[in-house]
DNA sequence: AGCCAAACGTA
DNA sequence: CGTACGTTTGGCTG
């Protein structure tokens, strides 16, 4: 509770919240009819409505920065020089906030040479002397140094300005394990990207942290720099200018001499006319009835997160059985009811309980295998009656066994949260309401022996996961909805039963392949060892670099962080001009040792039931791709006649006549085909004629029979190289040719396949204009980098950008072909059953007399996921194992 | 045990 | 100076 005798001070980095604003709305959504963009605005009045409403702070100022230039770039030249230029979107917001701020009488403060942190960590010393609680809300982790009993940071979490974290004292203790004023100390050590300061090299926030505790300021651990040992220390010692350098300009100045005081921020009634003018102008309609409402009944106003999700109070949790049960269920499970949310709790892999809510009740279900007065709530799980969960399919699995089915999941959380932000990885469910909720659900400690905090009730949950979906599909757009509902969550029950289901794989093709790769790897050892006189550990880059560059003074290859690298291609290249058996040898042993390390893992993965059971990562991508993993299945060697010996393992589980596998051939060309609209591309597809073939018969001008495979190798590599935005300099090092034959083959191409670059171009430009690209099914991925004055980051986003849409929609249509076959083979009660999926590519287990049937349906189903300008071209083939199904 | 970088398997 | 992943290994540190 705040000090109610204490005035509280609540002091804004304006220009950093504004700008986390900026990026974390959709810059589509907020637009004047006259174009003029409002998302920042809107973010950072929503964010100051809501401090305004819950901290009710006495006095208040926002500070904002006057250019991009401080007395800092004069003691650093390139300080903040990464800083990509400011997007004109945002630029044209602040002078606009500003106004809307002065309508609002809200005091804003500038001063010339200085940034707004030092304008806060000036006026929050002035306000703490004077005996204020003083609040600083900014997004530059430097105002942690600003923290005291009396100065509380709040500071927004990675995107967004809608959840504040609360930092004060101990919350930084906790957070970093060091007091405040301590934090610069460490800022300096590791440096900070988003300024352009580089800290030690290796050294990461655990090792600045363990040295500040030991030494207490950045100043002793350079004194003490010759006690550390190992490359740390080497770096630290060599790398001591950084570390004093970035203290300098990480010190904020608190004795800016300012035209205002903490008093002089007292908040004064707003200027309704001058408000409800501006907020007219930017068409706020929803803030300006929240702002006018600040006014006077402030009080007994509910705290909302949004304008759509209005909170309320926890219901209490009630323990339900019996007829009370069943008539709650039945109303729910009615037509058109609104969902419930639902966790399934589990303890030690035995089901326990069901915690369910609506947004007024919430009840715990306890449940035990046999017990038939749950009937209703066995009827209520498996019908379509609509459910929230998060991470269904964790929860699916845990009902195998208990002879309890699961349907209508209509919305899963997490892969709400990812399709807001596929970069990002799973949150569990408290993090997510922490996040989109700014409520913190208590936690157990699970280290404590007895918890302080006690588990909230999975019912309690269940009633939060409810508001937390409200508020998800309230931020997803009408597109990632649709991607929700008809692709993500119907694939929820089909990933599921392919992981319950697994593949089997043979145990002794993997020993026997085992044994004999070993048996090679330390025959090749030893003749490698003899080559150079001595053994090393040719599994260690280290001692390879001392061998090939020291020992055997081969050229120097391609830098990396510990020195030139070793890799595959970089051997290669030595070995054009200076062969040398060794290098031959570690090329042959990396081979044999790879793939039997590949075995090794997938033997461990081998069940009492004779299969492999991976688990697939729903959110685990950025573009839509669904990952494998424990074990990865994805990786499975195939390029070499060993690797394929690994497929070979895979069989046809008992019972089972055969394994199907269907892939699409040049998904993502075909993709590039209808989304360029390329006539060329598009012909290419409709001819018939082998791709390759025909592409390089329109470069090279010549009939596509007199294409040599050379001329097709080259092709190939550079259309696959396009979609992943492969620059000619890639394309020689590639196809080791000189890089002005690179630059003439892709002008060649797009010669002829002009649309296509046409179109990668647009996409770019358009990523950039809105902040995310979309693919054919509405998936959406944002990016931050693309405006960028970092090269090296804009670069990297603009290739990722104009991949994004293509991979992304060839994930989007296998994944709607799964949805299709699975759907069929249950409507048809087939026994055969779908396996495994690696991003083109399916693997299915036919049941006894039903390959042709199946063959049909995904054949049909693949075919018809998508409707492009080009068709979709799938081959089939079956065998006794998957290498042999794959012809 | 935890972290990082390198290397390499797949699409 | 080509996208998207997951896994292992060595080497460093505690």
């Amino acid at each position: 509770m705040p000090d109610s005798e204490k005035p509280t001070l609540l002091l804004i980095d304006g220009h950093s919240l504004a700008f986390r604003a900026f990026y974390a709305l959709p810059i589509d959504s907020f637009v004047t009819r006259d174009g003029q963009h409002t998302n920042a605005i809107h973010g950072f009045l929503s964010m100051l409505i809501l401090l305004l409403q819950k901290e009710k702070p006495t006095h208040l100022g926002v500070a904002f920065d006057i250019s991009r230039f401080s007395f800092r770039n004069r003691e650093y030249e390139e300080y903040k020089g990464t800083r990509g230029e400011t997007p004109p979107e945002f630029k044209g917001q602040i002078p606009l906030l500003q106004e809307a701020l002065h309508a609002m009488k809200i005091v804003t403060i500038t001063k010339e040479d200085y940034e707004a942190d030092d304008i806060l960590a000036t006026l929050s010393l002035q306000g703490k002397e004077a005996g204020y609680d003083v609040l600083v809300v900014s997004g530059d982790r430097d105002a942690i140094q600003l923290v005291d009993g009396d100065v509380t940071l709040l500071y927004p979490n990675a995107r967004g300005v809608s959840e504040l974290k609360r930092y004060d004292r101990d919350a930084v203790v906790e957070r970093y394990g060091i007091e405040p004023e301590q934090y610069p100390e460490i800022a300096a050590l590791v440096g900070e990207t988003s300024d352009n300061l580089p800290g030690v090299d290796k050294v990461g926030e655990k090792t600045a942290v363990k040295w500040i505790q030991q030494w207490g300021t950045a100043a002793e651990v350079l004194a003490h720099a010759d006690e550390i040992t190992g490359v740390v220390g080497n770096n630290l010692r060599e790398q001591q200018d950084r570390v004093v350098r970035n203290r300098k300009l990480n010190r904020l100045v608190r004795d800016v001499e300012l035209p205002v005081g903490p008093a002089d921020l007292a908040r004064s009634p707003i200027d309704a006319t001058a408000v409800r003018e501006v907020f007219e102008r930017l068409q706020f309609r929803t803030l300006l009835d929240r702002v006018i409402k600040l006014e006077g009944t402030a009080d007994d106003l509910v705290v909302v997160a949004d304008d759509r999700v209005p909170a309320a109070a926890v219901p209490p949790v009630r323990t339900l059985i019996d007829e009370e049960l069943e008539k709650w269920l039945d109303a729910a499970s009615k037509q058109g009811t609104a969902p419930l949310g639902l966790r399934v709790v589990t303890l030690n892999g035995q089901v326990e309980g069901f915690g369910i809510a609506s947004l007024t009740e919430s009840a715990w279900v306890p449940w035990a295998p046999g017990r038939p007065d749950y009937a209703a709530l066995e009827r209520w799980l498996a019908s379509d009656a609509p459910k929230y969960l998060h991470d269904a399919k964790r929860q699916l699995k845990s009902l195998v066994g208990t002879g309890l089915s699961l349907s209508g999941i209509v919305f899963d959380a997490a892969l709400g949260a990812w399709l807001l932000r596929p970069g990002t990885k799973a949150d569990s469910l408290g993090g997510l309401t922490y996040y989109y909720l700014g409520e913190t659900l208590p936690e157990p400690d699970p280290s404590q022996l007895v918890p302080e905090t006690e588990a909230l009730s999975p019912a309690t949950e269940a009633w939060y996961l409810l508001r937390l979906v409200d508020e998800l599909m309230a931020r997803l757009d009408a597109g990632s909805l649709a991607v929700s509902s008809e692709i993500e969550a119907p694939l929820i029950p089909v990933l599921a039963r392919m992981e319950i289901q697994g593949v089997t794989i043979d145990a002794g093709v993997l020993a026997e392949l085992n044994s004999r790769l070993g048996g090679r790897a330390a025959e090749i050892a030893q003749k490698a060892f003899a080559e150079i006189g001595r053994e090393v550990n040719l599994g260690s880059p280290k001692q390879l670099q001392e061998v090939i560059f020291d020992q055997l003074g081969m050229p120097k290859t391609r830098q990396n962080k510990t020195g030139f690298s070793t890799d595959a291609a970089s051997l290669t290249d030595l070995q054009e001009l200076h062969p040398h058996p060794f290098l031959e040898l570690l090329l042959q042993h990396r081979d044999a040792t790879k793939i039997r390390q590949i075995v090794e893992t997938l033997e461990k993965g081998i069940g009492s039931d004779g299969r492999v059971h991976t688990t697939y990562e729903q959110t685990g991508s950025a573009t839509g791709r669904i990952s494998s993993n424990d074990p990865n299945l994805q990786n499975i060697p195939i390029k070499t006649e060993v690797g394929r010996e690994v497929r070979s393992a895979f069989r046809p589980g008992d019972g089972f006549e055969t394994l199907l596998t269907a892939d699409y051939s040049q998904i993502e060309m075909r993709i590039m085909a209808h989304l360029s609209e390329d006539a060329g591309l598009i012909e290419a597809f409709n001819s018939g004629e082998d791709l390759h073939r025909f592409v390089g018969s329109r470069i090279f001008h010549v009939d596509p029979s007199e294409v040599t495979a050379l001329q097709r190798t080259k092709v190939k590599a550079m259309s696959y190289g396009l979609a992943y935005g492969l620059s000619a300099f890639g394309l020689s090092k590639q196809l080791r040719i000189e890089s002005s034959e690179a630059r003439e083959l892709m002008a060649d191409y797009f010669a002829r396949f002009g649309a296509v670059r046409d179109y990668l171009r647009g996409v770019v430009e358009q990523a950039r204009t809105d902040g995310y690209t979309t693919t054919i099914f509405g998936r959406r991925r944002p990016f931050s980098d693309l405006t960028s004055t970092n090269r090296v980051l804009r670069e990297n986003a603009e290739r990722q950008a104009l991949n994004s849409p293509i991979q992304g929609s060839a994930a989007d249509i296998i994944k709607r072909a799964m949805l299709g076959i699975d759907g069929d083979i249950r409507e048809r009660a087939l026994e055969s059953r779908m396996l495994l999926q690696v991003h083109d590519e399916l693997v299915l287990e036919v049941a006894a007399g039903e390959l042709e049937e199946l063959t049909e349906i995904v054949r049909s189903r693949m075919a018809g996921a998508a409707s492009l300008t080009v068709p979709l071209d799938v081959q089939l083939g079956h065998g006794a194992n998957w290498d042999d199904a794959a012809h």
